[in-house]
DNA sequence: CCTTATCTTAAACACGTGTTTTAAACTGTT
DNA sequence: AACAGTTTAAAACACGTGTTTAAGATAAGG
């Protein structure tokens, strides 16, 4: 079997291992700086390797840059757990909660390693590359579906409904409002460390916040359509 | 009058209107580009003004930057109204509608002319540079404080509050997440054009969906802690 | 062993950026 | 009108960036 792979890809004994590193290099630098402020000279230090291999494995930087986000998002590490997440057979309401907590762990602890996937997502939302097409598509809808589908359980709406996506968007706002401003937060409020016993406060918060408009509006919204409210889809 | 005046200023008459061409384009070409992705180039085309002048009136582009703050700290028109809100007689919960529909308005509407202030906070708060400080105190801070108050007064308890400072931050995670990633929301959800009616719409749902929790939480806390609640400060 | 294809290296290139230089033009004063 | 101080203009500079070149090193096949 050896020998087969020898015979399909003859020359790359020695090449594959400069291209892994370099991707290796790559997704570390990207992940940090984000596509702009990574420069191709530091992901070939980071990677032992001369600065005319980028240009040479993948021609060039933003290709590079597309290769890393094609790995990322085949084995989006973190974000493979919140797709388990739903999964779950919990009640709507406790999912919401461990969906908002594991959502706000995983976009504060930023040096950590494991977060590849979601600090490469985090800077194309801020700054969005050529790329932006294919994070959204492939990393963000998805998540963002599941979170109506959990929402419309809650609501007892479509998944597609007004009301849903409006939901939707005031969850993600405020957890992502941790991500990306932490230091303009830190500077109103000096006391948040974000320990993780705050960011479990803070997660917790998110979720009461947001579950008070979502059990009420249920309620009312059941009240107004029928009398016999039932489960929607049990038609 | 004249005579006096160019007795004080001895020489400015033509400096000072390159200073003044110079600070304006800088003023149009920041706002809409950030500090980083701004050129002194694009600046100095668009004040019809030779490339060198900028590091003749000003030492450098830092110092230029500054300078264009400093004066749109003082003269923070579109900052102006919201600040002018806080001053009406509203009842809070109006008053806090009226706060977000303003600001998402204000966030929302980069092009047009008179959101300078707001547009240069913006970039400051996606991309910190050394000004942040100056920005968030004599800016975000004040804003930040007034809704504290007002968020205060529904909540019945101190605007330092944990509880309050926290839903501060839920209702301004809300609003700028439309600000920062509608490229994004946009490719989420399409049918969401962001009209005027739409902004409305999305405004009336961050005040539905904040007020929710403002008032039961209010009525918790209320039920809670004496018979007699009363108006806090009233002592 | 020699040849060939592949990979690597050091150096240079092209370009955009902020900044500085140098001399010319302008302005007000005597 | 002549001078000194100030402002402007064109060019060049310094530097960091992504990219390319041309030659050398390495491995594989005849």
């Amino acid at each position: 079997m050896a020998v087969s792979r020898a015979k399909l890809k003859r020359q790359p004994v020695a090449a594959d291992r400069t291209r892994f590193r370099l991707l290796q290099a790559a997704s570390a630098v990207f992940a940090d700086r984000g596509y702009d402020r990574a420069t191709v000279r530091d992901i070939c230090n980071r990677a032992n390797v001369n600065v005319a291999l980028i240009n040479y494995h993948f021609g060039d930087k933003l290709e590079l840059y597309t290769e890393v986000l094609r790995g990322s998002v085949k084995h989006p590490d973190s974000l493979q757990e919140v797709h388990d997440l739903f999964a779950q057979q919990d009640e709507p309401e406790v999912l919401l909660r461990k969906f908002i907590r594991l959502m706000l762990h995983r976009m504060i602890k930023r040096r950590e390693a494991p977060n590849l996937h979601m600090r490469l997502m985090l800077h194309e939302l801020a700054r969005p590359t050529p790329a932006i097409a294919r994070i959204v598509d492939e990393s963000v809808k998805p998540l963002h579906d599941q979170l109506c589908v959990l929402l419309g359980r809650i609501l007892d709406l479509p998944p597609n409904d007004q009301r849903t996506r409006l939901c939707a968007q005031s969850i993600i706002g405020q957890t992502i409002h941790y991500a990306h401003h932490m230091p303009v937060i830190g500077r109103l409020w000096p006391e948040l460390k974000m320990t993780p016993e705050q960011q479990d406060m803070v997660a917790n918060h998110i979720a009461d916040f947001s579950l008070s408009y979502l059990k009420s509006s249920r309620e009312e919204h059941r009240g107004m359509n029928s009398i016999r409210p039932g489960r929607r889809g049990a038609k």
